[in-house]
DNA sequence: ACTGTATGCTTACAACGTATACATACGGCG
DNA sequence: CGCCGTATGTATACGTTGTAAGCATACAGT
């Protein structure tokens, strides 16, 4: 009677999954980044060879797609019965943040040829949270793109530039170093002040993510 | 005294240079998309073998670079002497539909790999703009990187989920007939008002330009 | 006229995604 | 118990990619 899957002749090594795929993927994409996976590669990560991981994924881009997904499976949902501007933030701190974590994932969110379940989840938790403030039509819809193209956009930006903040100073320094001299003098200016301004009083995510929720507080009275 | 280059021969074809090799690699990645790009097709392009463009180019990354600078430089600049608001509404508005009409370069842009001297000049534009309108410093940090985020990320959201508006409807309702249903509701309410409002009086982008520059704007006081 | 330098071609290699064909080992059936 | 279809993993192979190395040619400056 012993009905569980039974491991095929235990002297054998435990067998591949979706799951076990991904996970590998995920782990490897995450240390080395989006271009350091290859098929091949996850297999020999996985100790089989590459053609087995076709038994699991329908090809490489149907894997991406996981991993993708996997990381949106990480944001907080918003919670319909909080109060919509706490939560709207809390979904979207949370997002930028995963982002952040898995800095190859943002570049992906941007096509439509990566949206899974739970991506597709947290749009309709947002967009019902956003719904519920008692905004207009419009401004929901508004706000949903504006905050949908600022956490990622943002979460790119900050993966592209962001560095160790002790190393800050000294890579700002080098790269102004390159620049033709007086050439770009507020560009310049400007990373001296990130340079200087270690420790902002708000975050630039912060900034944008005020500017949405303002706009749709004020719209509730209209 | 002829100190003209003189051509290298009549009779043979004209020799390349770089600036033939990125306006054909521009030429092809718009007509088929960044992964159509390949050292080997873009040679046979210019009627070359694949290892002459090196002569010309570094590497694919280098060549990248080059056409997404060109890119770059399309964008029109805002004009110091104009108003701060009007001038930094066209500069923007003006990259994003320059992004928009290069479906590709967003992509590239969001990467730190391929910034090239006219992005620099657009950037050192825009805060020199941002400077002159009299905000705090503060606020010009904010409202530069606020309005980067928004150009690079809208233009890709654009990029990615816009359709011919004729099939706007259709594609609509395909997509919505692909989704388990009753599960997404707030997103296919989303979805269908895409289809219905197909002429907004705004557009996503200017939505959020306006907010950015509004923020500018009530910072003057200050 | 001679010579270095710039340009282009040929060949070659390693890595990639994946189609195809095969081997094995399992669970359900008689 | 034995058979067999299905699920899983392997071996081999093809076409495409970026680009290193070596060679040919044709130019510009002496």
């Amino acid at each position: 009677m012993s009905s569980e899957p039974a491991p095929p002749t235990d002297r054998t090594r435990e067998p591949l999954s979706r799951d076990r795929v991904l996970e590998a993927a995920l782990a490897m994409v995450d240390v080395d980044g989006l271009d350091a996976l290859s098929m091949r590669k996850l297999g020999q990560a996985l100790g089989v060879e590459a053609m087995s991981l076709y038994n699991h994924v329908d090809n490489k881009d149907d894997l991406i797609s996981g991993i993708v997904d996997r990381v949106a499976a990480e944001f907080t949902l918003p919670d319909p019965a909080g109060h919509w501007r706490e939560e709207l933030g809390r979904a979207a701190t949370s997002a930028h943040e995963s982002l952040r974590n898995h800095p190859w994932a943002g570049f992906l969110m941007m096509t439509p040829d990566h949206v899974g379940p739970h991506r597709l989840g947290f749009m309709d938790a947002i967009l019902s949270v956003l719904a519920s403030s008692g905004a207009s039509a419009e401004m929901v819809h508004y706000a949903f793109h504006a905050l949908d193209a600022h956490i990622v956009g943002t979460s790119l930006r900050d993966v592209s530039y962001t560095i160790a903040p002790e190393d800050e100073a000294e890579t700002a320094r080098a790269f102004v170093a390159t620049l033709p001299p007086g050439r770009y003098p507020h560009l310049i200016a400007h990373i001296e002040w990130h340079a200087v301004a270690g420790e902002a009083e708000y975050t630039e995510f912060e900034f944008g993510l005020k500017l949405i929720l303002d706009a749709v507080e004020r719209d509730l009275g209209a």
